[in-house]
RNA sequence: GUCCCCGUCGUCUAGCGGUCUAGGAUCCCGGUCUUUCAAGCCGGAGGCGGGGGUUCGAAUCCCCCCGGGGACACCA
């Protein structure tokens, strides 16, 4: 297939949302399966409803999700080629002047089928259809005939867009016979909907991918989840970029519509990090420790490098979001940590001594690694007469104010011997009856 | 209402006439491991919307019904 050259054309009215992301990205995955070109073209014909602010959150969610775009275009940019197509479809009498718009003359009877890539041969009667406005009184197009005059003059050769464009394809095509132009191929792909099966807006929750972002979700997650939602290579779950690239077709696209599954994207999302290069997790934490307000940047900054990196090993075993993450890093930090109420019944007040005693024992030790403070505490903990389990959730609840986390070693020695022996003290004045 | 599309576990999907007593993933429930929770591993529950055909044989093909969605703008 030589010379692919498809297109996504969002209007520029609001954020991207999920459901527009997928139109992008299987554009995009089209184009780079088939060493083609990929378009950004912004439809911003409807000028009352068109920001500029719009238009910079779409290349940003584009951005992020890594759909790079060969060649960009806004359409206003071209209305004097509109109004010389209107006015050469004027002149061949397929269009008229009313109410001070121009209106396309539908013809009246016949059908007109479109041979859909993914749905097959679709019929439409013609006489479903009335005239319809292809310049308004204002001389701007509007959508219908703007896309047809952009695909042609753009050289699309595939146009692959969402399902609500279905009914649209009759009417582009007779402009394009009308105009004596080739029209390109049509690929209607399937909507997303929401949990209750009605298309994906705002009232479902998060939409938009920024706040996806902004919830800790990683883009290749994103991508690996939207490329499932319509479309599957055998069983496959998960995949690289490259392999999206690699295995992506037209026909592997199903053609019935798909709910979108918040579950399945945190699964996804939680895969991704652990594959995830240490690096970049560790960076993106301390951003969204900063984003959480669960640190000060100095306090971040104070932490180190080495910890923020093998904080990021850990907490990614058992958060499935870098927002999640970030707040499970809150232990690490200077501060008093709340108590989950659950918790409070671990400490007994016969563990006042023991915690105090452990401390000690802890405040002595040179080295805080994972395996000296093991061998400390086992040690002491025999010592007592003592069963590790007897102290094990106390201790941990104490230093990180949670009963969940990474095993207990690993998680004192992270949090550093100021800050664990502090607040074991503090615990056991507390139980001390202080 | 009219037109168009769709219909396999709750959800995402494999399946493109026999290899299907329907496979994978997620979710849920057990078990295992263990200082907690995850992860991992083992196991379980859960589906071809219904009815007619065609065929030796249908989840797969055809028809009808039912159900769901989308579109019916000087929005895209």
């Amino acid at each position: 297939m030589p010379d692919v050259r498809v297109r996504f054309a969002p209007s520029p009215t609001g954020y991207l949302h999920v459901g527009g992301a997928r139109t992008a990205l299987f554009n995009w995955l089209f184009a780079r399966h088939h060493g083609g070109t990929f378009i950004l073209r912004i439809e911003d014909t409807d000028r009352t409803r068109s920001t500029e602010e719009a238009i910079g959150q779409i290349q940003e969610s584009l951005r992020w999700l890594g759909l790079d775009w060969d060649e960009y275009y806004r359409q206003t940019e071209r209305f004097e080629r509109h109004l010389e197509v209107a006015e050469l479809l004027r002149r061949k009498g397929v269009a008229y002047e009313s109410e001070g718009a121009l209106w396309f003359k539908v013809p009246v009877a016949g059908t007109t089928a479109v041979e859909d890539l993914i749905l097959g041969r679709v019929e439409f009667a013609n006489s479903e259809f009335k005239d319809f406005v292809i310049l308004r009184s204002d001389r701007t197009p509007t959508y219908n005939f703007a896309c047809v005059v952009d695909d042609h003059d753009m050289g699309v050769t595939h146009v692959i867009r969402g399902d609500e464009h279905m009914n649209n394809t009759p009417k582009q095509l007779w402009i394009y016979g009308a105009l004596g132009w080739e029209p390109p191929a049509f690929a209607h792909i399937p909507l997303i909907l929401g949990p209750d099966r009605t298309k994906l807006s705002k009232r479902h929750g998060a939409v938009s991918v920024l706040e996806y972002r902004r919830r800790g979700f990683l883009p290749e997650a994103l991508v690996n989840f939207l490329a499932r939602l319509g479309w599957s290579h055998g069983d496959q779950e998960i995949f690289t970029r490259e392999e999206l690239i690699r295995y992506f077709d037209l026909d592997g696209v199903r053609s019935s519509a798909a709910v979108f599954d918040e579950a399945k994207l945190l699964w996804l999302n939680h895969e991704w990090m652990k594959r995830c290069d240490l690096e970049r997790l560790a960076g993106l934490l301390a951003e969204y420790i900063l984003q959480e307000g669960v640190a000060t940047e100095e306090e971040v900054e104070a932490l180190g490098r080495d910890k923020l990196l093998r904080a990021a090993e850990l907490l990614r075993e058992r958060n499935k979001t870098l927002v999640d993450m970030a707040h499970a890093a809150r232990f690490l930090f200077p501060g008093e940590l709340s108590v989950p109420q659950e918790a409070e019944g671990l400490f007994k007040p016969e563990l006042a001594g023991p915690l105090e005693a452990i401390a000690s024992a802890l405040e002595a030790l040179d080295e805080f690694s994972p395996q000296a403070v093991e061998q400390c505490i086992r040690g002491k903990v025999a010592e007592l007469g003592l069963k590790l389990k007897d102290v094990a959730q106390p201790i941990r609840v104490a230093v990180s104010g949670r009963t969940v986390g990474p095993s207990l070693f690993e998680l004192l020695a992270l949090a550093g011997k100021e800050l664990v022996v502090t607040r074991l003290r503090s615990v056991s004045r507390r139980l001390g009856g202080e």
